[in-house]
DNA sequence: TGACGGGCCCGTCCCACACCATGGG
DNA sequence: AGCCCATGGTGTGGGACGGGCCCGT
């Protein structure tokens, strides 16, 4: 049953903005259970929200960008409305709590579960020998077989199983990226991208640091790797991003701002065959001009900061941070598919696969989240700032406003025999005057008829 | 009575656009 | 043969923005 299956794309779209303005009254409000009825808290408490589109399906998956609770059936249909809207990164809700987004699915009890549920669930008990894996977000509007593609275990869930709005899938595409956040394969039998049993470096990589070598200009080998094929980026197929330190300055914003044309090859096609373009090589083409440029500049700005404070910690690692970072142009946020044990790293581990440094500023900048604008959602783990970080932030910046500020739009001449005619015409005031007649400015010789 | 916040007004700055005659396309 | 339009410097209108003032709490 899909009731709103005919609702139109402005429908969908004003409901996106409908949804920021209903997160902003539940910031307002105090909460969630302000917004609802009576009937309907008691009923969100019990089984989980519903759907906040059509009012009736249990809410599946959680939009950050609308704030909203959305069956898979709505997900698809309001994130179809336009190419913003299919940036929004979307989660898995909670299957126990139902009201936050998953973070973790529990391999051994097969149930998703949100930070919250997994530490009450995993953290003093014997289960916490459960395997579990972080969930990915996604965007675009992907089906069932496409959110199994990056959630192994999505199948196991019944209601994303059964999703009936398969129609809509001619609108859709999931542009993934697998973002591996560099867990070693430490066994050395890590098979897939499943069975990681320990987190001792995931700490690290979730904050932009790479278990993988430095100097390393190849892809990382080893079944890790297996899960971000389509991400990886040697250094030398994006120079920009990836080359330096000194990332600010080859990042020419004049560049971005001038191919802002073309927006349905930007958002049409490109974005849905970014993943053709990541596995023949295209990165360089995607994030170096066109796909860059279809974001706003102060997004650009902020993936050119975010990129730069990644770019600090390693060589290899940017190319994937970066990746991340323009996966809010992408609309690729995925995570890694890990599975986890243990208690570690929890604290750090960042939602939607942004590390926590560079997501809110970056979220913020884009406009695209009213989650940060309204302030974060209590599961969102806190931000540890880090001093040096937010600097070369404010310093880019303020690079881009000075960049952007003196740049010239230097009007494009077509036909010079005019201008050249314009150049030697005789004016009042500036307009043009018959020849002839009184002026009061000569550019040939500045002297005035009167 | 002083402090504070919100609303209103005014001045300044910035930007977009119209205006003009002419001649090449 | 005739129409269209691009060309550049200046004026002008309107919006944005900030500061100051007033009023209510």
């Amino acid at each position: 049953m899909c009731h709103n299956s005919a609702s139109t794309s402005s429908d969908r779209e004003n409901f996106c903005f409908f949804r920021v303005y209903l997160g902003l009254l539940r910031l307002l409000l105090g909460g969630d259970s302000l917004i609802y009825s009576k009937g309907q808290e008691k009923k969100s408490v019990k089984m989980g929200y519903i759907c906040d589109f059509c009012g009736d399906q249990r809410s599946m998956v959680y939009c950050r960008s609308d704030a909203a609770y959305l069956c898979l059936s709505c997900d698809r249909n309001v994130h179809s409305a336009n190419a913003l809207s299919r940036r929004h990164s979307r989660t898995l809700l909670c299957e126990r709590c139902n009201s936050q987004p998953a973070f973790v699915r529990c391999v051994e009890e097969k149930i998703s579960l949100c930070q919250n549920c997994d530490w009450l669930g995993h953290g003093v008990s014997t289960s916490s020998t459960h395997k579990r894996q972080a969930i990915s977000c996604y965007s675009g509007c992907p089906s069932a077989a496409e959110l199994s593609s990056i959630w192994s275990f999505v199948l196991d869930i019944p209601s994303i199983r059964e999703s009936t709005c398969e129609q809509e899938l001619g609108l859709m595409s999931i542009n993934e990226n697998n973002k591996s956040v560099g867990v070693p394969p430490e066994n050395g039998n890590v098979s897939g991208s499943d069975q990681v049993t320990d987190l001792p470096s995931l700490d690290k990589s979730l904050v932009g640091t790479s278990s993988v070598p430095e100097s390393s200009s190849e892809p990382p080998a080893g079944p890790a790797n297996e899960c971000l094929p389509k991400l990886y980026c040697p250094a030398a197929k994006c120079p920009a991003l990836c080359e330096d330190d000194n990332l600010y300055d080859d990042f020419d914003m004049d560049e971005m701002d001038l191919n802002l044309e073309n927006y349905e090859e930007l958002f049409g096609v490109a974005l849905s065959h970014s993943e053709e373009l990541f596995e023949n090589g295209g990165f360089n083409s995607l994030f170096g001009t066109k796909d860059m440029s279809a974001g706003d500049s102060s997004c650009q700005d902020a993936i050119a900061a975010e990129g730069s404070s990644v770019g600090l910690v390693n060589a290899t690692q940017p190319a994937c941070s970066n990746a991340a970072s323009a996966d809010s142009i992408l609309s690729t946020k995925t995570e890694p598919i890990l599975c986890l044990t243990g208690r570690q790293a929890q604290s750090n581990l960042s939602f939607s696969g942004i590390t926590a440094e560079s997501s809110a500023a970056d979220y913020q900048d884009c406009g695209a989240s009213s989650m940060l604008l309204m302030g974060e959602p209590p599961w969102f783990a806190p931000c540890p700032e880090n001093s040096l970080q937010s600097a070369n932030r404010s310093n880019a910046v303020l690079r881009y406003k000075e960049k952007k500020k003196a740049r010239k739009f230097e009007k494009q001449v077509r036909y010079a025999s005019r201008k050249a005619r314009a150049d030697v015409r005789r004016r009042v005031k500036g307009r043009f005057v018959k020849a002839g007649d009184v002026y009061d400015y000569d550019p040939l010789s500045t002297t005035r008829s009167y």
